[in-house]
DNA sequence: GAAAATTAGTAGATCGATCTAATCGTTCAC
DNA sequence: GTGAACGATTAGATCGATCTACTAATTTTC
């Protein structure tokens, strides 16, 4: 029985059962309507009787153009990105678009990877988060050999960018812990190597300086954006001589790890230690405290992400284009506003 | 800079530079030994020089397969669901084949969609994580109209599956939470529409009739696969004349939702009440308290389902192939392991 | 009623790589 | 010295859908 290889069913069997051309055939199923409505039913009850199923490879082949876009993500596990992918994923495919996702684990390797396949593939564009900068040249040289592509999240000088007011959203964190009393106030996490990490700490260095507190340098520990690093981090920070009465972190991951280092040294969250996080995750509300987080509105970013792609698409030689989002910030348990307010 | 179109570099243009045939230039790509070591040279040279990139969309054509596969999975935001396709897409990538992606989250409708855009690619597998029966009938059909095809996680009868022991896990749990001195146990969170949450639930009920306890019908209470389900029906469970004094629960997510719910009524996980969770996702040994869990080893899951679908696609015409992983009980805290030692 | 316009359908080339079968020099065996 | 064997290369068909340019039949126009 290891020999009945099913045949493809193709246009030409199709047409031969309906006693039509192959190109009628192609006409019906593209909707073309110069086709008689007699031909197109006999047609399309051959197409059922026969269970054919259409190639989109052969298609792509003829046009030039796949309806397929990579997606290249740096961590999938983290809960931001999975929001955004989601997002990306349902617009691309109201378009009719097919997305191809690749997970980079933060590796420039795997990302140069990713990027040759989806070359090869060929996809029709390309929707990057990427990796660490490092070497920039390296970066936008791997990127930019022409195939339309956007980033997210992360910027890279020349290429369209959809992000969020990184910087905005730290101010807002800053200026709110201070509302509620704070004075030394830290900044935990991220990596200093991609645009998100570089615009958050200088917003928090910006709204220190504007409202004249002093920037204490040690203040600043970045990390790895995991809770491991947030618990690591905060935890060093508390053991300082002068250790600070609140943190902004690099993400809600990293918060969830501060949170976690002031509950193992029998401090409460929100009252001992005000801690904020960013971009407001699902965990974020349902976790016990409510975490205080900057809204970075993944949902939106994808969205606007995949809009920007598909733009990208249409006119490969428009200017590069760049979308910010405003963060907004969400007041809940963990910044100690209610204690405070008295 | 708006200059003319970019026409692709093909095989026709190196052959031109080099001075030799299509063919042999095609050879030299995959790496046939045949062609003469200077010939190989200097059509390597002209590859370089011309900025070619290598057409899998032509090539699949010619031969016939993709090098691609489709994952379709249930809910991508799910951690234990994002590990396992961090695994797959590793384990293809190492055999040279790319992965389409795909999140039905939870619909039929969307996977039915998936399905044949896959097949319309067409990709050369499919490797999904099967939407909920409701219908088995109509699951069976539109899954079986062949293509190799894997399921994981959850299982249709007819085709591969890689899954892991739920009933042992679920048998496991029990059987700690009975020795460290729990005598009403209750079952939490979970759809009964899925083989995972049957399994689970049959292991849950099997220990305790094993056990000699008896299996109160109120103690069992589905809920969504969310920290919300978990959340609402342990606080439901607590509210009962004779509650339970610990829960296995369907997944991580769902324990921690029950572990909220604990705290909020101002009670101590692992103290006054033991919670146990399934799959041990990152998350269950960072929290605080750290969740007993059965580890259902997402990592290998993948592997394995990867593992199943490579087979399947050398050999379309095997018998169908199952593997159930071993699940082992990871002890940390939220049992209340330690106290009860006593 | 003849020319022009419209409608319905088709033949054949094409996208870019791969595969089959063949060609042409050389070298080897006897 | 002749035929077989071998190594290196290639022409041409092919995968399945689409596009261009064309035909044939019918309808409209003056």
């Amino acid at each position: 029985m290891a020999e009945i290889q099913k045949p493809r069913v193709t246009l030409l069997d199709i047409a031969a059962d309906a006693d039509v051309s192959r190109a009628t055939v192609s006409l019906v199923i593209r909707n073309v309507p110069t086709v008689a409505e007699a031909t197109r039913k006999r047609v399309l009850r051959s197409i059922h009787k026969l269970g054919y199923v259409y190639h989109r490879g052969a298609a792509s082949l003829r046009r030039q153009q796949s309806h397929a876009v990579g997606l290249i993500i740096s961590d999938i596990t983290n809960p931001f990105f999975a929001e955004v992918l989601i997002a990306i994923d349902e617009r691309l495919a109201a378009a009719g678009i097919v997305t191809l996702l690749g997970n980079t684990s933060e590796s420039r390797a795997k990302e140069e990877r990713l990027v040759r396949t989806m070359r090869e593939f060929p996809a029709d564009g390309i929707l990057i988060c990427p990796s660490p900068d490092g070497d920039t040249a390296k970066n936008s040289g791997a990127l930019s050999s022409w195939i339309p592509t956007v980033t997210f999240a992360r910027r890279v000088p020349g290429l369209d960018y959809a992000g969020v007011n990184n910087a905005l959203g730290a101010e807002l964190a800053v200026e709110h812990l201070y509302q509620i009393g704070h004075r030394r106030i830290a900044f935990v996490g991220g990596n200093p190597d991609t645009s998100s990490g570089r615009e958050r700490i200088e917003g928090y260095r910006k709204a220190l300086a504007a409202l004249g507190l002093e920037s204490d340098p040690a203040l600043v520990v970045p990390s790895a954006a995991t809770r491991r690093g947030g618990y690591d981090s905060t935890h060093a920070l508390l053991k300082l001589k002068n250790p600070p009465t609140a943190a902004c972190c690099f993400n809600d991951t990293v918060a969830f790890g501060a949170i976690e280092a002031i509950q193992s040294l029998g401090k409460k969250p929100g009252v001992d230690f005000g801690v904020i996080g960013f971009n407001n995750t699902p965990e974020a509300a349902q976790n016990v405290p409510g975490l205080t987080t900057v809204d970075t509105t993944p949902r939106q970013l994808g969205e606007t992400a995949a809009e920007l792609l598909l733009k990208r698409i249409e006119k490969p030689d428009a200017p590069v284009q760049t979308v910010i989002l405003q963060p907004r910030l969400v007041i809940r348990e963990s910044c100690g506003a209610s204690q405070s307010r008295t």
